[in-house]
DNA sequence: AAAAGATTCAACCGCCCCAAT
DNA sequence: CATTGGGGCGGTTGAATCTTT
């Protein structure tokens, strides 16, 4: 059984995605949005599988993602999280709105898990990256009782619920909606960026490295009127701490996407509500479906991380159970 | 300065889920 | 019902980059 995989079919191009490409993505998804990726190769003319093209934005040109840098608030997330749900990275990711889970892997992988092998073998007690081993063990404690508890009240929700089927939370797609474990929704409102600002970041920096000689080349974007691009530049090229591009042609990349300079030369690496970017046109709002949890919609983020960052918060805890009962307890 | 080794991370692969037919 | 296929996920790979010798 099993089906070929789509990025099988001859002509169907592998590898690191060009600037040019990025913008026939972006371009085509500012216009019809995120979604039905299977029609994006055929009507954009890109030689990418779909799957190739919804990776390539979920990871990298989806408006509001945030690289490298994770803040130690952040590490500890993640190894909390990954301590409950295991190596459910788009669950864990959900937490993190403006991560994604290829990048929580990566630095879990990279990162995080050899921090943790060290404090395994390391000596007791309080260590350099201020992750106590008494903490842990709390946590540990906390995790135990809450897995417990969460199994005793999906029991007794579920044999409530058996007596009352019209209405039953079992449906778990409307109880998805409003769950920080839930897929994305595209009814969900996003506070994201709009990608503009990282393709301009990304342009900016191609800008800032010029293109080498045609060798390097791929097909180039018949609407650039620039030299072809550097094919080496995409990913981790654009952190927003690289320095600035001259205000003129940053201004031309970001008219280019209906966006001013502002917006792209002060990338906090915050999530900017689309509200506070004035360029912003209707089209580009298309991007408020996106389909991440968003601060906005926090609750859930909120009470995991005063969970996470305060072990003697109770309420806290309880407010966590009683929201994530249902996907909660499937983990165990 | 150069080679070797280590690390990082974007992208791919294969599998699974589930809605549509 | 079974089949199909799109979308999503986690694991893995390998090229690029960084660090050490």
């Amino acid at each position: 059984m099993g089906r070929p995989p789509c990025c099988d079919k001859i002509g169907v191009k592998k590898g690191p995605w060009t600037p040019e490409e990025d913008i026939i993505l972006v371009s085509y998804i500012q216009e019809h949005g995120p979604g039905n990726w299977r029609s994006v190769p055929t009507n954009t003319g890109l030689l990418r599988c779909s799957k190739s093209c919804r990776l390539r934005w979920t990871n990298y040109l989806r408006p509001g993602i945030k690289r490298g840098n994770f803040t130690e608030q952040e590490e500890k997330m993640i190894i909390h999280l990954q301590a409950l749900l295991g190596n459910r990275w788009a669950a864990i990711a959900s937490y993190l709105p403006q991560r994604t889970d290829n990048d929580i892997k990566n630095y879990w992988n990279t990162h995080l898990k050899k921090k943790l092998k060290k404090l395994q073998t390391g000596v007791d007690g309080q260590n350099q990256d201020g992750f106590s081993s008494s903490q842990s063990v709390s946590k540990g404690q906390w995790e135990r009782r809450l897995q417990t508890d969460i199994r005793m009240a999906k029991q007794a929700l579920s044999e409530a619920l058996s007596l009352d089927k019209p209405n039953s939370l079992t449906d778990s797609k409307d109880l998805n909606l409003s769950h920080p474990y839930s897929r994305p929704s595209q009814s969900q409102a996003s506070t994201y960026a709009s990608s503009a600002e990282n393709i301009s970041r990304l342009l900016q920096n191609w800008m800032k490295n010029p293109p080498k000689p045609a060798a390097h080349q791929t097909n180039s974007a018949e609407t650039m009127t620039q030299n072809s691009f550097n094919n080496t530049t995409t990913a981790g090229s654009i952190s927003s701490e690289e320095g600035a591009l001259s205000a003129t042609t940053a201004e031309g990349f970001d008219s280019f996407f209906s966006f001013n300079s502002s917006n792209s030369d002060n990338v906090s690496h915050e999530s900017v509500s689309v509200d506070q970017i004035p360029n912003l046109t209707p089209e580009n709002s298309v991007f408020q479906d996106e389909s991440k949890p968003n601060l906005g919609d926090q609750v859930p983020l909120t009470l995991i991380e005063k969970w996470l960052l305060d072990d003697g918060s109770a309420q806290a805890h309880e407010d966590l159970i009683n929201l994530s009962l249902e996907d909660g307890a499937e983990l165990f």
